[in-house]
DNA sequence: CACTGGCACTCCAGGCAGACGAGTGCCAGG
DNA sequence: CCTGGCACTCGTCTGCCTGGAGTGCCAGTG
């Protein structure tokens, strides 16, 4: 059904809608792109590629622009990941090696990634499920208020303000510091529920309520994925879309503000790989027009966290897809290092 | 030179400019307002405000629209500030209470400006050099690294992590904690420099270069106002603007992205006062249809850092004027409680 | 003297017709 | 199976015209 040729003939519909933004026409294609044949044999493939819908039509008599289901096939099967040259990698190295922390890091690689695309760049904090603890402390903020902190290997830091039902002493409070520390340190977070729990149970009746307090509150922490961060920048490249831009522009912000709806463009965090989503697979209403090209990265083997572009379904796929796995792969090193 | 008329119809033209965002002619004013003369009469006004520089119209044939220099009369002279309704009232306070910590409250703040004003909402975090410290906590990570945890009255945590030149022992690591908390706790970012500074020179010669580091970091955490954190909600209401959109709303979203440039919208912080910066009063190229309300709040008399919104010129002055005073007000509260 | 009604003028917005051109589908011929 | 040619469609651009809103000015009036 589908030939080499008709194959190679969308290959340069897109690319050459992409290029120009407009639809393109048979002539056009038969000139630029060397296919070895005639604007008539490309109109029928053409034909061919419509009635299957890799391709549409806005209006009778205008070229052709590529569907999302044509885009998926692009994606897929015709065009390959464009590496960044030489200097491009440099570039982001330098960027990113001057960073100082990890705020500074995951600010620096979404501005980055913004730059790179000229796109929209969403990039994810390191989930706190698959980090391991570094340290959990607690501190005496006033009498009956104990804050507790928790540092994870990435340099993530959490805090959260504990009300104790009665004063804490401070013997206590070193105790339960050291005994905590003393099995979660260099754990992943999963991994230590079970331990926190049980681990109440070997104090006294007496010091037991504050005891479960606490550890209530530290395995919330841990567990409560919800608090997921996510960062964006770039949003002015969004003026790049179009001329028809309030119907387009405007819902893409609102569902850039939702953090939830962010998180599940990104998709799961424990799929490391390069994911394409082209328009309507996203399956949010005002993102129809719009594509997501997201990977996750990490300091080992899986992924920490994700973190991708969004942009027009008529974006440069291959360049994109290519920056943001050296982006991906760069962060992963930064964070392994520190 | 300005008769009371004359600043009824300006003041007219500025809430009809405002409510329809078109040109407004002397007919239209004389129905809707009655301001018990006739439309030739009115003209005859226009003409001279316009004279004065008020107002301006954009072809020879349109109606008139407040200039930059309008719309400043407008605030400062002929309009107040319209306080919420109480289910409005009702419905902050009520939003506000539900945050669990500082980073919820800022988060729900800014959701809630936006919503309010539907303009583009702008919060900073409360500054770090006029909270006072609660505490002071320093970590082991490994042998030779520590880390810095800074907690503030506000609730702000700021970390750091110092290489330190040799191991440290635990105790010397007490000591010094215990030093540094005993000498900076309740005290004011700006007042504890010099303490902080003199501390160091207690410490035997051994332990100096260690202590040194340590207490370098910490200064510099300190002073270091330049980490003055600002989150920004409702960019979404950009797209009200107009329907020019590709020339006004691209370099918005270009300065929104620039921290520096949105602390300088703010304003100092040091200034507690209702701040209203109208178009060419940002300094700022691609602001000059855009205005800044903005206030100062904190939990005591004077402000912690400053809070706002902004959006088109042409935006509700008082209506906007009220909900920031009002929102600022009831973080105040929030802030003070906890 | 200030206000009013009338009048001529300007100029933008929108509708309409026509020319143009890009692009297509189809068909007959190589 | 490919190619060149041809008729057709349709969107865009241009120029033109008209309607209407708004203005400025002027003479008249209380």
């Amino acid at each position: 059904m589908l030939d080499d040729r008709k194959l190679d003939v969308l290959r340069a519909i897109v690319q050459d809608y992409v290029a120009t933004h407009e639809p393109v026409g048979s002539k056009a294609l038969a000139e630029r792109h060397n296919l070895g044949v005639s604007p008539a044999t490309i109109r029928n493939d053409m034909a061919a590629l419509e009635e299957e819908g890799y391709i549409a039509q806005p209006h009778t008599s205008a070229g052709r622009v590529p569907t999302d289901k044509g885009y998926r096939l692009f994606v897929d099967r015709l065009a390959g990941i464009k590496p960044l040259s030489t200097p491009e990698r440099r570039a982001i190295q330098l960027f990113l090696d001057g960073a100082v922390d990890l705020d500074d890091v995951v600010g620096r690689t979404v501005r980055l990634l913004a730059q790179l695309t000229h796109q929209v760049a969403v990039v994810q904090y390191p989930s706190l499920t698959r980090s391991t603890i570094r340290h959990v402390e607690l501190l005496t903020l006033a009498p009956t208020r104990i804050m507790l902190v928790l540092i994870t290997n990435t340099g993530r830091v959490e805090q959260r303000v504990i009300e104790g039902p009665e004063p804490v002493g401070e013997n206590l409070l070193a105790d339960l510091r050291a005994r905590i520390n003393s099995i979660v340190v260099g754990k992943r977070f999963a991994d230590v529920a079970q331990l926190v729990q049980d681990l109440g149970e070997s104090f006294t009746a007496e010091d037991r309520p504050i005891v479960t307090t606490v550890l209530a509150t530290l395995l919330d922490t841990l567990v409560e994925q919800q608090e997921e961060r996510v960062v964006l920048a770039g949003t002015a490249n969004l003026t790049r879309f179009g001329t028809d831009f309030p119907m387009t522009i405007r819902p893409v912000l609102e569902a850039l503000e939702e953090h939830v709806v962010l998180l599940r463009l990104l998709g799961e965090a424990t799929e490391p790989a390069m994911v394409v989503r082209i328009g309507h697979e996203n399956m949010h209403e005002g993102l129809a027009a719009t594509s997501v090209v997201s990977v996750g990265y990490g300091s080992g083997d899986e992924a920490l966290a994700k973190l991708g572009v969004l942009g027009p379904t008529r974006m440069d796929y291959p360049g994109t897809m290519g920056a943001v796995r050296a982006v991906a792969r760069y962060v992963g090193q930064i964070l392994a290092e520190s």
